[in-house]
DNA sequence: ACGTAAGCGAGACGGTACGTCGCGTCTTACC
DNA sequence: GGTAAGACGCGACGTACCGTCTCGCTTACGT
């Protein structure tokens, strides 16, 4: 029963990486037609053409699918890059790990627009809040608290965080107005404003 | 089929109103200890001692009874209200629309913390997200836009509202460390930065 | 859970008699067709006009299925034939018991001589003959041991019982080719000399 | 597909028979442990410590392992028996036939009380059953029919060797409370008397 | 003795059946 | 005659075995 979620396996069987490839994107793909919730075991395996009893050895069901491929994509990875985050961001860009977040998602735009919203998955936005959360709070503890109106950071860093999704679903739903660098920089400028950032932007780039 | 889903019947049958209650109050109890998806209807009429096929008389589904609740508590009044809204904000306190809300959630703050979190339904959180957004847009209709970066009005209501939820799981989740109105001012001004009101809140209340 | 396995329900619902009795009798058939062991839930379901689901809300599984009807044609009954038995078997006639026994076998000759034979079950082997043994238990009983050669009373027993299936199963494969009543007069002759019944039948009943 | 079933290999792999052994035994034990239907190829291999593809690269699956095993113990074997049996068979004694039959079950009481009872297998029972009928027709054959009853001779071979299995069964279920050559005696003097056979017994062995 | 063909371990995969659960509809027995 | 009780159709779930199929390794055998 040992499913090794997110264990990487150097070398894993050609078969394997295949099956699983296949399920993840027609799992990616329903999702986006159907919304999470209504996507079952069988639509992707039948779109995957993949037998059912096969998913069960890759996954625990949907949600595990979810989770591993959550886990593949920005899983342990933040802790390394956060720390090179800490060292880029030096005055008025947007930080880079925000930049190669938005990056990310424009690679599945569909995606996370349905995610996101309200055909989407409460756990899974919960799990991208409280990563951007842990991202923002590591980012203040460098640059410092401005403390701009006397609320608690711990307030302003919740108010921020989510915000940071909403401008992430305002960019997908109105398919992608503007670059990703654009919004990098709209979004930290917000988010430095709300979160009381000490080191001011300076400048706004321009789209 | 006719359910008369969000129809206001004015004189309902006392046995009616006394089912009715029953089940919402059962579904609320169980949201909050399994989380909204492991709900069933078998779980909600068993809690409320009906039978499951009395459910069916009044609701088409969870989602309808989570539906028809919603309409009930905040459904279309937010027209009349977004009105009185316009004239009660004087200057610098937190409008009145949104501590009455804050009223209402913390009534129900598990509900609400359970709903909204990773446990919640997508769908009820979009609608509360686009509740927020359309309150505030006609807040900034009102009151004019202080363009504070240059970036797209629509993305600081999205930001913004989105944020709001921030704050209120915040708040919910630590067990409400401050009073509503508090609360209130605080969102209220972080949002009026954010969204770029042109009328600054001049002092925080003290809790 | 409750499965009332047995229990005899006065009224049942008009569509649990039906769908049972489709049950029983698509279970019948298909057994006949391919053998107790190939007979799948499934198999029987669909010859039945039923949902499988509907199945597991009368059955646990398909011995269960079996032991109920098992039950019910010969089940605690022969308690009170074992009585009127004794009385009934006055000299050289074949019980009554084992009359009626072989005219219920009539009634479903293939079943029986499936289930009898290589494609049946073992567990009804058995409990068909550990009944016999049990009600040749019972009249030895009454009439006496003639203890023909000094074996043990409960080897003859066992010998018996178990003869009494070769005897069925010849009457069976060989597409009944005498009566009932002849059967049962030779299967009794030859089981009172094998256990050694005291009463020795004087004439056979002719066809 | 090949799987030379049966097919007497002269000099085989060393391997090729220390794997088969170690399934068949494997087989046995746990066929006395939880009966034979529950016993899964997986099972086998497990116990038998041997992956379980190799299971299937020696055996087309358990029935064909029972099989295989069923005609190397007693096969084509029988053939010759025969003929020395008629010669072997003076007046009073058991067959030898039959005595070396219980001698080799003697080997493995569990396994045949299991096997051939409520855990069995239909179509081993049947497979005994059909042996001792031609065993025991053979053995008619040369002494001749007293025609006891009037009752057809292919019915009384049916029920002596249907009985032949209570017998033994009688003695594994009882832990063999006497010797072999004593149930020998008991039980070809029982079969005698029924089947009818010209040379009746004139003593008895004892204990 | 030693090279080679085989037997074997490991395990992914397509299948099929299982028994359970929850849904929403619709019938029936009973008051 | 109207309603609660619950039977039913439907379909997804996760599990368990089955039998097939590679792919390397190792091991007994035959020259």
């Amino acid at each position: 029963m040992m499913q090794n979620s997110g264990v990487v396996e150097v070398h894993e069987d050609l078969r394997v990486r295949r099956t699983r490839k296949m399920l993840v994107a027609a799992f990616m793909e329903l999702t986006v037609e159907k919304g999470f919730a209504a996507v079952t075991v069988r639509d992707i395996t039948d779109r995957a053409m993949v037998n059912r009893s096969t998913f069960y050895r890759h996954f625990l069901d949907k949600y595990d699918l979810l989770d591993q491929y959550m886990t593949d994509v920005y899983g342990s990875a933040s802790d390394e890059k956060l720390a090179e985050e800490k060292v880029a961001r030096k005055k008025d860009f947007a930080p880079p790990g925000l930049t190669s977040l938005l990056k990310h998602i424009q690679e599945f735009p569909d995606f996370y627009r349905v995610m996101l919203g309200a055909q989407g998955d409460p756990k899974f936005i919960d799990r991208f809040r409280k990563n951007s959360e842990r991202r923002l709070r590591a980012l203040l503890e460098y640059v410092g608290d401005g403390d701009p109106n006397g609320s608690p950071i711990e307030l302003r860093l919740s108010y921020a965080s989510c915000a940071g999704i909403g401008v992430i679903l305002w960019w997908l739903e109105n398919n992608q107005p503007c670059t990703v660098e654009q919004l990098a920089v709209w979004l930290s400028q917000l988010t430095g404003t709300s979160v009381g950032l000490a080191i001011k932007p300076t400048q706004s780039a321009q789209s």
